[in-house]
DNA sequence: AGTATCCTGGAA
DNA sequence: TTCCAGGATACT
């Protein structure tokens, strides 16, 4: 699920907990979702964590990284030491909102020195991959969306390339990083354009890139969506607000926000678009 | 450009 | 029982 708010919100949170500290142990529950041996990073220091569309990645000490990739359903829950889990690494410790972790979905746990980080995927379709180098993962990447990289005159010619569905193009890791289906449907209504439009027929680039940079800095005010299900959770395991300011996303045969219209979901590209068909054209 | 696939569980 | 879900890739 997570996209770039989600992915962002929880680099800040964990960044304030884990920098400094050292990976002691690393537990896999679930071993497809682990790449590399997990004894080479043990008793290095996290020196930083970053975050490139919507991978995480942690910096170590002598050069290692620590990619994270959450997915659909991926969480990173962060928990300081306590008494009760002092003793037994991986022992159940009682967790925010009545829960206790490790959980079912717990594929990963990674004991540090003054907390641990549990690696939670219902749908293990989310890895972590230990590398020297991220490039491989990253070079086919287009620009951070809220970089100055991402400029209009990019964004001009890249949609002029292009005759797929804006809404899919949206969706397109190569052009902009970081987009997914929630916020590409909440743009796409902020912009006035109906999501079946093909790229190159988008008139009103500017309004677009606009929209991307709002409705992206609004979910990260908000700290992302944690929809339905909950398959979002911050590190303290508290979920993100902005599900209550959806403007279309998942608010099919609702009034439209600024006609009254009766929002609509189609199927593009097999994802769910939601749009106002009054208000996008 | 489309479709199938990795997985699990809740809702219709 | 079928459909649906914040992602991305490997195929035809």
């Amino acid at each position: 699920m997570p996209e770039l708010p989600e992915v962002e919100t929880t680099k800040r949170q964990l960044e304030k907990k884990i920098v400094g500290q050292k990976i002691e142990k690393i537990k896999i529950l679930s071993a497809k979702q682990f790449i590399g041996n997990p004894k080479t990073i043990e008793n290095l220091v996290i020196k930083g964590i970053s975050r490139r569309a919507k991978i995480i990645i942690i910096q170590l000490t002598k050069g290692p990284m620590l990619l994270i990739h959450l997915k659909m359903t991926g969480q990173l829950v962060y928990a300081d030491k306590t008494k009760n889990d002092k003793a037994v690494f991986g022992h159940p410790i009682p967790f925010a909102g009545g829960k206790t972790l490790p959980g079912k979905a717990t594929g990963i746990i990674i004991r540090l020195s003054r907390g641990q980080i549990f690696f939670n995927d219902l749908r293990k379709f989310g890895w972590m991959k230990i590398t020297q180098n991220s490039d491989q993962e990253t070079k086919h990447l287009g620009p951070e969306p809220l970089s100055k990289q991402f400029t209009l005159t990019y964004l001009k010619e890249i949609l002029s390339k292009s005759k797929r569905p804006i809404k899919a193009f949206l969706l397109d890791q190569n052009k902009i990083a970081g987009i997914g289906n929630i916020y590409a449907s909440e743009i796409l209504f902020l912009s006035g354009i109906d999501p079946r439009t093909p790229a190159n027929k988008v008139k009103d680039a500017k309004k677009l890139h606009q929209s991307i940079k709002k409705i992206l800095l609004k979910a990260i005010k908000y700290q992302g969506s944690s929809a339905a299900d909950e398959a979002y959770i911050k590190p303290d395991g508290t979920p993100g607000k902005y599900q209550n300011h959806f403007l279309v996303y998942q608010q099919e045969g609702q009034p439209c926000k600024k006609c009254k219209t009766k929002i609509k979901r189609i199927k593009i590209n097999q994802r769910s678009s939601y749009f106002c068909s009054r208000c996008q054209k």
